[in-house]
RNA sequence: GGGAUCUUAGCUCAGCUGGGAGAGCAUCUGCCUUACAAGCAGAGGGUCAUAGGUUCGAGCCCUAUAGGUCCCACCA
């Protein structure tokens, strides 16, 4: 045993080196082991459109952390990696990428576009996957798998055919989100409103057949025009109104019953159309009167299936006026909306302007605003798929069966995001007008139109007998891929071993962000073809911000780049900043001087190891004869470790990982390296005690390796250099177990040894802050030293240690004899300082704090007997809640008699 | 308009089912002590947003108020 570690802890090297062991190894590797229980995550995976950032820094970190702790605990831990094909954002990355070129898209043709984003996707996919293992993300290699290949592909194809035939996908002329820049419909997840100033337009809108309407028809302003003959309109989008199919009011509105089966002429198309009624107006707000285009608003829309109306689409797909605009046809919609504004002004039909805040719809990738259009689209039904994914959550909230299985969101405040949204879902258009996607399995009969949904073109069209069909151009929406993941990554639609064994999966970690987009149709979509849901909670965790707080974007150049901070402090130090000082769904800011604080953590960890080995030497401490000389700091800080052990591991099954790592950080600094190896090295300098120095190495290394495996999961390199280098037993601690609470090593027997080094905890302290050395105290200490200097530092008063001074009358000597067994003893610069444990009670200190526990174990004892005596509790209460509150009772009366005891001991 | 969430030390934040007010950073003091100056030993600093309530006991539960953040929503 004659390892050693280096003298300082550099994380260059060590982590690429290990992680190529762990690899080779196959460590991470999960095959199919009916003997042992899988425990599965997927990485939600990400897009390929790009590096890691920060935010999946810490989603990864996250997942490898559960993946790595269930490893431990002997589950058979399955982390299945891989990358998305991010429809819309790749494509647009490549064809802008092409422009740099001078390359047009569209010359390149469908085929050669496809070809250049797959040498892309080769690219940048190995850019990720190298990403993620710099992270040291535990996943399974082996299995990674990409949306767009050939099984994901086949699982796309399934599902878009089944739910077809069971009637879930249907393809409607509707309103869609259309984006002119990306010139593709979007996702109504996929829209952001940023509220803008606009304006409000109020605009006359002649009736027909009074002479306000003959004088428009002719191109004229009207000398002196009756209101009367008008009805005013306010809008914010005029351009639309080349779409106007009626105006609307709302028929319990009184000011306008005389309106009533009018017609009014629309202005700059001079087009005669009726007044409807329906109640969806507002009286309140605007004049009460609404334009209706149902080709370009959605409420306009159902406004006008109600009333029959006609749709008048106005746009071209680039958001320029089409050929029913007249004159303002190929303008852009807002340079036809100023000509429009101006000319209706000319035909004194502008009321006023007024400013106006309203939401608008951007689209969340380029930005730009989103033109809502009747198209005809592919969408899918949701009413029906929703119902289920709904119950499966409020069923296991409830506590009651679900036949889907069970699914949780931590922190639970998700819950209601998710259910809202499900709640009012709408139907999912999940067409687009792109290239990079799984195209559409739907053909069209070239003689009669006919549509036809399947794997492949038909021999002839069931309609007419055609043979000829041209397929869908359209793509799907990349969720529709995604919300597969869980499956198809698993092998379905095929039958795998896998898909039996790893399905449902466990936990799903992801970001707020991307619930409604991804988490909601992946239940839905588990539910749907695999009968359950994909997995039972979902971990849910905020953004990494920037110190300033904001959000870290490129536009601001703001953003960290994970790898940066892993190549100048470690990945380990990464991964302890980004857990710690966080709860579950809350953002965090991030600052270097955390990373710092992180990797100074891993120095103390790395140097509390070299002691340890130092010490050691070439020996191995002996169990066996260890266990029969365990001095009472051993058990200390053996019963401190369980302690740890057991609230690390309830966190950790909690969720609560920035908890348990602090448990962890906080043990391995204060306990183990501030106190226990202060406290064990008189007994290893200057011991001729072999057994007692037997029993500290044996105490240290037991100690340190349990606390290394707590630590592991969060920073799996530093605590795997330590592990292999302080035993030569188990060759890695990524397959070595979890740590267990043990009830031996509680030492509650002994509680009174335990609470000894507590006390001399205290004490010495005290004895350290000479301002807070009460006169009531003056212990009696015996520095051991042999060095002459120190000695005659002490005697002469010149004392390193001034504090000790005040308190305490010292005795400078070379040895321990005659010093008191239960002494303390503290290393202290050059020397070993004793303190009688006697004299370390400082009677006053004593008594308060033995006065506050009383009053404590009173109202404890006075709140048990209030809700024993209390007859509801009783009898509504669980057996389980009384029988603790009586034993806390009687813990407590036992507490108190002896707090009593040693207060009378006292005085 | 609906919902969520936050307000704790100078800064950034933990505080999980009610019982000790905490961490890191910053500040101040003393230390290069044979694991560690990426360190050690200490100190100062908080009416836990405000006001009520429940409780033997409230940072935590309830009600209201103020302020902040985020999400959702079709008000033309």
């Amino acid at each position: 045993m004659a390892k050693e570690l280096a003298k300082t802890y550099d994380p260059h090297g060590l982590e690429d080196r290990l992680y190529k062991k762990w690899e080779e190894k196959k460590y991470f590797h999960a095959e199919v082991d009916r003997s042992k229980k899988p425990f599965t995550i997927v990485m939600p995976p990400p897009n390929i459109t790009g590096k890691l950032h920060m935010g999946h820094a810490f989603d990864n970190t996250m997942q490898d952390i559960l993946i790595r702790f269930k490893r431990m605990q002997g589950f058979n831990a399955l982390w299945m990696p891989g990358t998305d094909h991010a429809a819309i954002s790749t494509e647009v990355r490549v064809t802008n990428t092409l422009k740099e070129e001078g390359i047009d898209k569209k010359e390149l043709g469908r085929e050669g576009f496809l070809k250049r984003t797959w040498e892309w996707r080769e690219e940048y996919g190995r850019t990720i996957v190298n990403q993620l293992k710099k992270m040291g993300s535990s996943c399974d290699w082996d299995r990674e798998r990409f949306t767009m290949d050939e099984g994901c592909s086949a699982a796309v194809e399934k599902v878009f055919i089944d739910l077809y035939n069971k009637g879930y996908i249907y393809k409607g002329n509707r309103i869609v989100n259309w984006c002119p820049t990306c010139q593709t419909t979007i996702s109504d997840a996929e829209v952001e409103y940023e509220e803008q100033t606009g304006h409000f337009w109020h605009i006359r809108y002649p009736i027909a057949g009074t002479p306000e309407a003959e004088a428009m028809l002719a191109g004229k302003k009207p000398e002196d025009p009756d209101e009367k003959n008008y009805v005013v309109v306010a809008t914010t989008r005029p351009e639309t109104m080349l779409g106007d199919t009626a105006l609307a009011v709302n028929p319990s509105d009184e000011r306008y019953t005389w309106l009533k089966g009018k017609n009014v002429i629309l202005p700059l198309m001079n087009k005669e159309i009726p007044m409807v009624e329906d109640s969806y107006v507002d009286k309140e707000f605007g004049t009460g009167v609404v334009k209706i285009t149902p080709a370009h608003d959605p409420n306009d829309f159902q406004v006008g299936q109600r009333h029959d109306l006609e749709i008048v689409n106005v746009m071209n797909d680039d958001a320029t006026i089409n050929e029913v605009g007249g004159k303002y046809a190929g303008m852009d919609r807002y340079d036809a909306r100023k000509a429009m504004v101006a000319d209706l002004d000319a035909l004194g039909l502008l009321v006023k302007i007024e400013e106006h805040v309203h939401n608008v719809g951007t689209h969340d990738r380029c930005h730009c605003t989103i033109e809502p259009m009747a198209k005809k689209q592919w969408f899918v039904a949701m009413e029906e798929l929703a119902k289920p994914a709904i119950d499966v959550l409020k069923n296991y909230r409830a506590g009651k069966e679900d036949p889907h299985g069970t699914l949780q969101f931590v922190p639970e405040s998700f819950d209601k995001t998710y259910l809202r949204w499900l709640e009012n879902i709408r139907d999912w258009c999940i067409s687009r007008q792109l290239w990079w996607g799984h195209r559409i399995p739907a053909y069209y009969c070239d003689d009669c139109g006919e549509i036809v949904v399947g794997k492949e073109a038909p021999k002839a069209c069931p309609k007419c007998g055609g043979t000829h069909f041209t397929q869908d151009e359209d793509t799907l929406d990349t969720w529709f891929s995604s919300a597969l993941w869980p499956f198809s990554t698993l092998g379905w639609p095929e039958k795998t071993e896998e898909l039996d064994y790893f399905y449902p999966t466990d936990v799903l970690v992801t970001g707020y962000d991307i619930i409604f987009f991804w988490v909601v149709r992946m239940v839905f979509s588990g539910i749907e073809h695999m009968g359950s849901s994909p997995f039972h909670t979902v971990l849910i965790h905020g953004l990494i911000r920037d110190s300033q707080g904001r959000k870290m974007s490129k536009s601001l150049g703001n953003g960290i780049d994970p790898l940066e901070v892993i190549d100048q402090y470690g990945a380990d130090a990464l991964r302890l900043t980004i857990m710690t000082g966080n709860a579950p769904g809350n953002d965090m800011r991030f600052y270097y001087e955390r990373v710092e604080n992180s990797r100074n953590f891993a120095n103390k960890v790395w140097n509390a190891s070299r002691f340890l080995l130092m010490n050691m030497g070439d020996a191995d401490p002996d169990e066996a004869d260890a266990l029969l000389h365990l001095e009472p700091v051993d058990k200390w800080i053996f019963s401190k470790l369980n302690d740890v052990v057991r609230d690390v591991t309830d966190n950790m099954e909690k969720y609560e990982l920035g908890i348990a790592v602090q448990k962890v950080y906080d043990f391995i600094w204060d306990e183990f390296c501030d106190w226990y190896i202060e406290m064990v090295k008189p007994r290893l300098y200057n011991s001729d005690d072999a057994a007692s120095k037997n029993a500290a190495l044996y105490t240290a290394r037991s100690v340190l390796i349990d606390a290394l495996k707590l630590l592991h999961p969060f920073m799996p390199f530093v605590t795997e250099e330590i592990f292999t280098t302080v035993q030569d037993k188990e060759e890695s601690i990524v397959i070595s177990s979890w740590p267990v609470y043990q009830e031996a090593r509680a030492y509650k027997k002994e509680e009174k040894s335990v609470e000894r080094i507590k006390e001399a905890v205290r004490m010495i302290r005290n004895v350290r802050n000479e301002m807070n050395v009460p006169p009531s105290r003056k212990a009696q200490a015996f520095v051991v030293t042999t060095d002459p200097e120190v000695e005659a530092a002490f005697t002469e008063g010149k004392l390193f240690f001034a504090s000790l001074a005040a308190a305490s009358d010292v005795t400078v000597k070379p040895d321990t004899d005659g010093i008191a067994e239960d002494a303390v003893s503290v290393v202290i610069e050059h020397a070993t300082i004793y303190i009688p444990f006697s004299d370390l009670v400082d009677i006053e200190k004593e008594r308060e704090r033995l006065e506050k526990e009383q009053k404590r174990l009173e109202s404890e004892i006075a709140r048990a007997n209030g809700m024993l005596n209390n007859e509801r509790f009783l009898s509504k209460a669980p057996e389980n809640k009384v029988a603790e509150e009586k034993e806390k009772l009687q813990k407590y009366t036992q507490m108190l008699s002896q707090v009593k005891e040693r207060l009378a001991s006292l005085s």
